[in-house]
DNA sequence: TGTACATCAGTGAACGCGCGTTCACTGATGTAC
DNA sequence: TGTACATCAGTGAACGCGCGTTCACTGATGTAC
């Protein structure tokens, strides 16, 4: 079997990427339901049946799109971390990704309501998703297991049962063979959830309109409200 | 002019009433999307044409929905606290609110997601809206009034910038003549916000399923982030 | 109370449109010898 | 290096479907006198 690969080859994920492009563009106009592979095709110039060649369906179609918009965000969200990360404090590691998650949501509102809006009726995610949707939160859970923080105000005990949750939540292996946060008292990995929760609570708020009228723009209140998650999270310096 | 409803006006009211209860069934079954006029005439035994006596296009159907379903998420949330007013604290009055909400969008999911869900591509709300969306987060508004809390931990300063908007949102006048909270201080109302914007975060999050493999069951997490809340929030008994 | 007229609800046909998917096919690219 | 065959990309027609909205119409209900 010859590895090289043919101009076909080439070809082929050449194309892919162009008919994922188009469809996104689409995504972007007319929202993800009426997304409709005549239409891609129409634009790329292509007969109907040809995409056919590279999806099998509308529905593989729009997973491919699904895992591309997780990986883009969890992506920025990394890279901001990382970067912030050369002698940055876990605070300004914690405020880069939030910050660089809410740019890559305005700049791409369709792709975020795609992931994090309404599920597509009849469509079901596969598991394929999985391991790109959590690397947004993965990214929050390890400046939170190298900081190990504790918070300045204590908040109610947790339940039995809520515990035992966390303590698995945190031994669940990743496919790519990462544990989520074995080390992480459940405590911390709580407010971790609360934190990623209400992070993406704000940007649906802001981009599906919640917030006209009120903070609007939003700029200032996410501002102050990722810092005082940082408090709540106990991240230091505790200002 | 005759005040007294004629059969007429009351087969109307009723064949409105139920128009809308079809398209709610409809909605959850296939969403918002592809909800459609000819559907739902069909199953009324109707031809399509005739639901242009009661809805002049799409579009109105649908703001009739949201607007019906802002409505019963607020009278919900308002029944709630208010009999827990009798008598209770507003930590309970708050716990109750937020069961409320809870409990109407596990019941109605699709209707949830109507309203809290990504926008719908070419469909813009008319301000008809803003009223019925406004009840929810005026009940934890006059909760907040009401007990003028000052919490545990102090959050960072607001920016001015901030604090301004936090001070015309609260001296914003609703269709119905009610001021939303001119007395609040501006940090607090800031909290209300933000624990506002949680509780809906928490909720697109169990509802779209992105808890799924995580904190699933959502009960014990949910019920203990409001817990967590009600601390944040200063509410009495500080536990 | 009865009649003439106006209002309204619902019909049925039509317009013009778009969709996902299948299938037999042509012609170009790649592979094995 | 040349040839025979296999693989693959893209075509074009078709199937069967659904949609929102308009329009001229019939017949029932309501109103004014």
């Amino acid at each position: 079997m010859n590895a090289s690969r043919t101009a076909r080859d080439r070809a082929r994920a050449e194309l892919t990427q162009e008919i994922k492009n188009e469809a996104r563009r689409q995504l972007a106009v007319d929202g993800a339901q009426k997304l409709s592979l005549r239409s891609v095709a129409r634009e790329l110039g292509m007969v109907s049946s040809a995409l056919y060649r590279y999806f099998a369906s509308r529905d593989e179609l729009l997973t491919a799109l699904i895992i591309d918009a997780y990986d883009a965000v969890g992506e920025q969200a990394e890279k901001a971390a990382e970067m912030a990360a050369e002698g940055g404090t876990p605070r300004e590691r914690w405020r880069k990704a939030c910050h660089a998650v809410r740019g890559w949501a305005r700049a791409n509102p369709h792709e975020y309501a795609l992931i994090y809006g309404s599920p597509i009726p009849g469509y079901a995610a596969p598991q394929d998703t999985v391991a790109s949707a959590a690397r947004v939160p993965m990214v929050l859970f390890r400046i939170l297991r190298e900081t190990n923080p504790s918070p300045a105000f204590e908040g109610p005990p947790l339940t039995e049962g809520l515990a035992g949750q966390l303590r698995a939540l945190g031994e669940l292996v990743l496919p790519d063979g990462e544990r989520i946060a074995p080390d992480l008292p459940p405590e911390t990995l709580n407010r971790g959830l609360v934190v990623w929760t209400q992070l993406f609570g704000m940007l649906s708020f802001e981009l599906f309109g919640q917030f006209v009228g009120s903070v609007d723009p939003t700029d200032e209140f996410f501002d102050h409200t990722i810092e005082q998650f940082a408090d709540f999270l106990g991240l230091p310096p505790a200002r």
